[in-house]
DNA sequence: ACTGATAAAACTGTATGCAGTTTTATCAGT
DNA sequence: ACTGATAAAACTGCATACAGTTTTATCAGT
């Protein structure tokens, strides 16, 4: 699988690997099913620029490409359509859309304005628990920039993330953060690969924990959104480099 | 098509209308494809509480009811799961989402930030010409007040809210925003049938479009989340008199 | 050569079939 | 009666097949 992909999974973490002979334990990775597997693969390679815009996806090429058949291909071109990455007409080849300069950039705002929210609502909502455990999993966070491997520290983040969106105790926020998160995560996967992005994305979530631990709503915002603020930068710079 | 779900549209000018002897012209309104169809079909159906949180939909089923195959059904179910109505887990049926009590609250409060959000970045972005058409219309819907006519007043708010959403200039936060005020809209429908509600409404808007029109951001902010702060109040009331 | 008609190829939309997984029902052992 | 094992049924994931649509190639008429 991936004959063509492959090469993109081989430093990026997305741990997809499928040597049939070894068994699909992997931990939590979860591999997902093959549907999942092409919308990661497909996703990353339209943002990375390997599928240019208005490259048509034909489902057999795809087919081909992946081994598997048309309904696979099928499925993972209409979960990318709903994610706005591919543009589809009735009875006309999915194409990949142009996920322009102005469009990210949106994205990029709502999701700083989604976790200034979600950090606001976390510094006066979490209990007790949370705290304890947001500063805790945060110092552990400390090892893995000193060990700089940017796969661990990304699974790590977004489990930061996912604290502070569930931390609002507001379900339908973490539903909008989690899907926005999701939408930018092919953007953000070439992040990491930054050098010394990891002990600034450290120093950010610092300033972060402890606003939320002094329940001070007010700075964990503005935190948060600066943070997701300068991943913001730093991306669209990579983006304006490879066009 | 759409044996149970077809009354749904009966009236509710999303326009599908499937009478087999008739041409599907009708003009832009384009009823699209089978799996177009049965997603807007399932979502109302969800929306409306015809199908309630937790039941399963299993393909088969859908596919008879549909009167389909389960392809489209599956492709369908997928959409749905990328729209967060459904939930799907590997070789399980697709469920239908929580909308309960608490989740209720969270989405009025998500969409109260949502529109501050939008109220603030549209006194801050919105054009000349979208400040004067904001304020020609609002001055427009006094008239609708004294008719008192709810549903003629509905029909202004949903445009009014969506000018302050297109005003913000970004498209995502714009997707967002519908997006949950369509999910909302079950819940806000009966709200203009309370009495007083409307000249309320009305003031609640000066409040924004005055603001706006300022661009008094931070005030804007704060009016539009007090606008769907006090909606929320008197519908959560609604809910539960109706649960 | 150039346009327009026409046929072939390519491709999408949907149906159906099979393999593997999950759920449900049945029944022996206690 | 109640638990746990086991077999059957139900269902999902994927592949393949066919029908209908769009695109491309070909060729007659000018």
């Amino acid at each position: 699988m991936l004959p063509s992909a492959g090469h993109l999974y081989a430093g990026s973490g997305t741990g997809i690997e499928t040597t049939v002979t070894q068994p699909k334990q992997r931990t939590i990775i979860r591999a997902g099913t093959t549907v999942e597997q092409m919308v990661r693969a497909i996703a990353d390679m339209i943002v990375t620029g390997v599928m240019v815009p208005g490259e048509r996806l034909d489902e057999l090429s795809l087919a081909a490409r992946f081994e598997v058949s048309r309904t696979p291909v099928r499925e993972a071109l209409r979960e990318l359509g709903a994610m706005g990455l591919v543009g589809r007409e009735p009875n006309r080849s999915a194409i990949v859309k142009n996920v322009e300069e102005a469009h990210l950039r949106a994205m990029f705002e709502a999701m700083a304005e989604l976790e200034g929210i979600c950090a606001r609502l976390s510094a006066m909502r979490m209990t007790a628990d949370e705290r304890n455990a947001l500063e805790r999993e945060h110092r552990t966070s400390m090892q893995l920039v000193g060990a700089g491997v940017a796969e661990d520290y990304a699974a790590y983040n977004t489990d930061f993330h996912n604290r502070l969106y569930r931390g609002a105790h507001n379900d339908h926020l973490l539903e909008l953060a989690t899907q926005t998160r999701a939408r930018l995560a092919p953007f953000r996967r070439a992040q990491f690969r930054l050098a010394g992005r990891l002990s600034k994305s450290y120093a950010e979530h610092d300033r972060i924990v402890t606003a939320i631990l002094r329940a001070d709503a007010a700075t964990a915002g503005t935190a948060a959104y600066d943070h997701v603020a300068i991943v913001s930068d730093a991306s669209t710079i990579f983006a304006a480099t490879r066009g």
